[in-house]
DNA sequence: TCTGGGGTCCTAGGACCC
DNA sequence: TCTGGGGTCCTAGGACCC
C-alpha cells in the first residue's frame, strides 16, 4: 500500500499561513518575473483562472475580484516544505519526497493492524497541526492509484480530503470516474493519441492491452497500465538519485540588447549553477550556454542558438567555468537583436576528485586551490553578507522582477512575523 | 510593455565493434 | 533469387513531471 500526500495549492497556502487577514480573499502566486500564474487560492480556481495564465492579460479581473498577487517565494516555500516532509516522517517510516509539495509513504502492511481509512485523517490533521498547510491524502495498492486517489480527495468534497481505494470495486469506480489526461504519466500529447483510439477514461486505459500499448508508446505506458490494475511496478524511492544536470536559466525583466549585459547574466547563472554543483558534492565537466529572443514578441527579429564547451578535467571551480562561459559567448552572440532568456546548464558530473588525464591532450587547465570556493560559500551561507565575482556585473537590470515578494518569515530573522 | 524554471526518462538512429 | 547476427555507445528529440 501506498499513501500520497499533496499540498494544497501549495505556494498560495505557504503565502497565506503569514496573512491570515487574506483568509478568505482569494489569492495568486506568480512565476519568476511575475510573468505568469503558477498557483491559485480555492476562489481564484472557482473564478475559472487556469494555471500558467499571463498576468498582464487578467490585470481586469484580477482588479476586480480584488486578487492579491504575491512573487513566487522559494526559501519561504522551501522551509515549509521540508516541515511538512519532517512531519510525514514521523508518521511512516519509509518516505519519498516526490516533489516540494508531495510525497509517497510506504504503508506495506499497515492496512492488517491499523484502519488505513483513519491513518489517512491523522495524517492530514497532524500536518494541519503541526505546520499549518492543508493537505489532500490518498491510499491505494500502487504509486499511479495513489496519486488518482488523491486527485479524487481534491476533487470531490465529501471524500473530506482523503482516500482510500481499499477495494477492487472502489478502484474501479474512480477509474471510471476520471480522465485518462489525469493519469500520473500520461499527458497532453499521449491523451490525445489515446483519444484518438477510443481511450477516453482511466478505466479505459485499464482495460488496454499493455503489449500493445508498449508498441504504441513506450515502457512507461506499459507499467501505467499495469499499476491501474493493482500491481505495483514502481517503487518507493527513499533515497533521492543523484543529480544529472544542473539548470539555472531566467527570462529578463528587460530585454537584454549589449553583449556586456549578457556576460553578465551567463556568469551570475553559471556562478549560481556551480554553487548548486558543490552542495551536491559532485564536479563536472561540461557547460552548455544558450540565448534566445521572445517567439512571442512577433516583430522582433528571432534568434535561438546554444553552444556546449568541455573542461579537460572535472571540476567545481566556479572560475573555470565562468571563463569557459564566457570564451563561449563569443562564439553566439549576435549583435542586434533583443534577448529575452538566457541559460546554463551543467553536465557530465563526477564525483571524485581523482580524474584520469589524456595522456596525449596537452593540458593547459589550472590547478584551483579549493579553499577559495570553500571560503566564499561559506561566506555567503553565513547570513552576514554576500561576496560575488566582478563578471557577474553589479547593476543587474536585466535580473528578474518580483514586484510582490513577501518576507522571507522563516528563513531570515529581520523577516521574522511579528505578532501585536 | 508585459507570457516560468528545473528536472527525468525513453526511443530511434547512426557510428562503430567483432 | 538469395548477402549475418549481436552488441555498445552516443546524441537528438520528444514526452512526461512538478
Amino acid at each position: 500500500m501506498f499513501a500520497l500526500v499533496d499540498c494544497n495549492n501549495f505556494y498560495a497556502s505557504c503565502e497565506r499561513l503569514f496573512r491570515p487577514d487574506l483568509k478568505h480573499t482569494p489569492i495568486v502566486v506568480l512565476s519568476n518575473n511575475d510573468g505568469c500564474i503558477i498557483a491559485r487560492s480555492a476562489e481564484v480556481k472557482a473564478l475559472n483562472i487556469k494555471m500558467a495564465q499571463p498576468v498582464f492579460k487578467l490585470r481586469h479581473i484580477i482588479q476586480q475580484h480584488g486578487i492579491v498577487c504575491f512573487s513566487s517565494n522559494y526559501p519561504l516555500y522551501a522551509d515549509l516544505s521540508a516541515r511538512v516532509m519532517c512531519t510525514l516522517e514521523e508518521l511512516a517510516c519509509e518516505v519519498e519526497v516526490y516533489s516540494i509539495d508531495e510525497a509517497f509513504l510506504n504503508l506495506k502492511g499497515f492496512e492488517k493492524n491499523i484502519d488505513l481509512n483513519a491513518f489517512a485523517l491523522q495524517i492530514k490533521n497532524t500536518v494541519l497541526k503541526n505546520v499549518g498547510l492543508p493537505v489532500c491524502v490518498g491510499i491505494a495498492p500502487t504509486k499511479t492509484l495513489a496519486k488518482l486517489a488523491n486527485h479524487g480527495a481534491k476533487m470531490y468534497k465529501a471524500t473530506n480530503g482523503v482516500v482510500y481505494l481499499d477495494s477492487p470495486l472502489r478502484i474501479k469506480k474512480l477509474l471510471a470516474l476520471v480522465t485518462v489526461d489525469k493519469v500520473w504519466g500520461v499527458g497532453r500529447k499521449i491523451s490525445k493519441k489515446l483519444n484518438d483510439i477510443g481511450i477516453y477514461s482511466a478505466l479505459d486505459l485499464a482495460n488496454a492491452n499493455p503489449k500493445h500499448m508498449r508498441k504504441l508508446f513506450s515502457v512507461n505506458i506499459e507499467k501505467t497500465v499495469s499499476e491501474l490494475n493493482g500491481t505495483a511496478c514502481l517503487a518507493l524511492e527513499e533515497v533521492p538519485n543523484t543529480k544529472q544536470q544542473i539548470i539555472c536559466s531566467r527570462s529578463f525583466s528587460e530585454r537584454v540588447l549589449d553583449y556586456q549585459s549578457m556576460r553578465e547574466a551567463i556568469c551570475s547563472y553559471t556562478v549560481r549553477a556551480i554553487e548548486k554543483l558543490r552542495l551536491e558534492k559532485q564536479h563536472a565537466k561540461v557547460i552548455t550556454i544558450s540565448l534566445r529572443t521572445s517567439s512571442l514578441s512577433i516583430h522582433d527579429k528571432q534568434y535561438a542558438n546554444s553552444i556546449t564547451g568541455k573542461l579537460q578535467i572535472p571540476s567545481d571551480d566556479t572560475r573555470d567555468f565562468t571563463e569557459l562561459a564566457s570564451q563561449l559567448l563569443t562564439k553566439i552572440w549576435r549583435d542586434g537583436y533583443r534577448y529575452a532568456k538566457a541559460g546554463v546548464m551543467i553536465s557530465d558530473f563526477y564525483d571524485q576528485v581523482i580524474h584520469q588525464k589524456d595522456l596525449f591532450e596537452d593540458n593547459t587547465q589550472k590547478t584551483r586551490n579549493p579553499n577559495l570556493m570553500k571560503v566564499l560559500d561559506e561566506i555567503n551561507q553565513s547570513g552576514i553578507g554576500k561576496v560575488s565575482f566582478a563578471a557577474e556585473g553589479l547593476q543587474k537590470g536585466w535580473s528578474m522582477r518580483q514586484q510582490f515578494l513577501s518576507p522571507a518569515y522563516t528563513t531570515r530573522w529581520k523577516d521574522l512575523a511579528k505578532v501585536w
